[in-house]
RNA sequence: GGAGAGAUGGCAGAGUGGUCGAAUGCGGCGGUCUUGAAAACCGUUGACUGUUAAAGGUCCAGGGGUUCGAAUCCCUUUCUCUCCGCCA
């Protein structure tokens, strides 16, 4: 959520920025100055009286303890006066707030100076590629033909159990899956992140610290019983962990990393380009998640881009690095630069991680702070994918395969105990 | 699932319906002392809103009510703890 202070004072900003992102309602902005001056207005009111009625009340307390009851009974009648006029004001109070912060909620995240206008991802800016786009031998099939050649991942038998983008890992797909796990965990690690285990459902106030909910409700796996959701990312119970937290400015910068399972619904997903490992319902995830200093935290997000682009090239996957038009990013992201992956077989490039930064939209949210000079301030969020496993997977398994069967990159074989698929 | 207890400032923990935004302790910060540190002593230390700055207002789990006045009384929701049951 943007700051009523940046609007207040920034609106032409504002509008340019909501511009670029696509953002289609800009008379929002408008409406909302207009209803923060009522609200401004009547807690003004409000408050006065308030304080008036206190006195009073004060007042009547001495006057009871005198002993002289005739005077209070007569200050106990202006009083009911007021509190008829209070009631009104703050029924008209909580009905401006409510509305505000709802058209609040309406509006993204500005867009950082550097992004590029456009509205489709075609109008993405590439920053930069790495690495060879491999030349397959003949017989060269795409991944999902693979998993079942080989037999190390069951789309089939998922559908059985659960139904459509829940697979079944088996032997060397499993093993394969737990060393990718491993690696980027440990990777972290050195790295300097702390690792955590959150939990993988969480109540519905994590949900809008982050801002999944309201807007992105169907998207979740809802569990109405306990009225607990599934995480779409482990960003969104390890940024939690911030929720209403007051740091000191030496806790900077905090830098945390977990593995967890992800769930996502991808309602009104559907064809070709969702077959085998492409778009699941469940997958798994190494998140990476940073709190920073607001003056830091462009700089952050270049080390964090560099860092999953150290992973990829350990992984020897040639990929490129896009930074997202205003139309194609994130409702929340200031700025955010994709890798994608080339996956031989299928000749396109997927998606295998995203990194963003959030600057204050969601601590906004979330009332993560901290302490300068006295005074609080809104700190800045950024996360990242490092990284997603099933693109990942798809690649590895697309790009190294031979005639002999598939080989795995060596960064891999101590935590797999084998070198190649056959 | 059954029975009971509870939810107060960073933490612990007081709080007869009126001067309680809240005792006290710990922790934090500043200082005295010290070559330095510790100890001791002194001072200071919640958040939000509002304003140029103030004043003012709000917040004692959330919501509602009683009252001139609620941390304190009533209702309700949520959560936590203890015991029993079940159990990886």
């Amino acid at each position: 959520m943007l700051q009523i202070q940046t609007l207040r004072e920034q609106k032409d900003l504002v509008l340019a920025g909501l511009k670029k992102k696509n953002f289609a309602r800009l008379e929002i902005v408008d409406e909302v100055l207009a209803i923060d001056e009522k609200r401004r207005q009547t807690q003004f009111e409000l408050d006065n009286n308030l304080s008036e009625a206190k006195q009073i009340a004060k007042s009547i307390g001495e006057l009871m303890k005198t002993g002289k009851a005739a005077e209070a009974e007569q200050l106990k009648a202006k009083t009911t006066e007021l509190k008829e006029t209070n009631k009104a004001l703050e029924e008209k109070l909580s009905q401006c707030e409510e509305e505000q912060k709802q058209l609040m909620l309406l509006m993204p995240n500005l867009p950082h100076n550097s992004v590029p206008f456009g509205k489709t991802p075609e109008e993405n800016e590439v920053v930069l590629s790495h690495g060879e786009i491999p030349i397959l031998y003949n017989e060269a099939v795409p991944h999902w033909e693979l998993t079942s050649r080989y037999d190390i991942i069951d789309f089939e038998l998922g559908n059985k159990i659960t139904g459509a983008g829940f697979p079944v890992y088996k032997g060397k797909g499993a093993r394969l899956q737990r060393a990718l796990i491993n690696f980027f965990l440990d990777e972290a690690l050195k790295e300097g992140y702390l690792e955590i285990q959150p939990p993988i459902l969480v109540n519905e106030d994590s949900g809008y610290g982050t801002g999944q909910l309201p807007d992105k409700e169907g998207q979740m796996y809802h569990m109405q019983v306990d009225n607990l959701y599934c995480i779409p990312t482990a960003e969104v119970p390890i940024t939690n962990l911030y929720r209403d937290v007051v740091l000191n400015e030496q806790d900077f910068p905090i830098r945390n990393v977990g593995y967890t399972p992800c769930f996502r619904r991808e309602a009104g997903s559907y064809g070709a380009h969702v077959r085998g490992l492409n778009r699941l319902h469940q997958f798994d995830k190494v998140e990476i998640v940073q709190l920073s200093l607001p003056e830091n935290s462009y700089e952050t997000l270049e080390k964090m881009s560099i860092y999953v682009q150290g992973l990829l090239q350990k992984l020897e996957l040639p990929y490129r690095v896009l930074r997202l038009c205003g139309g194609d990013m994130s409702f929340a992201s200031a700025l955010t630069y994709d890798m994608e992956v080339y996956s031989a077989a299928q000749q396109r490039w997927l998606e295998v991680s995203s990194v963003s930064n959030f600057e204050s939209f969601q601590s906004n949210r979330l009332k993560l702070r901290y302490r300068k000079e006295g005074k609080t301030v809104l700190a800045h969020t950024l996360n990242g994918s490092a990284l997603a496993l099933p693109r990942i997977v798809a690649a590895l398994l697309e790009n190294n395969q031979t005639a002999d069967g598939i080989l795995l990159p060596k960064v891999l074989h101590p935590y797999l105990g084998f070198d190649k698929i056959a």
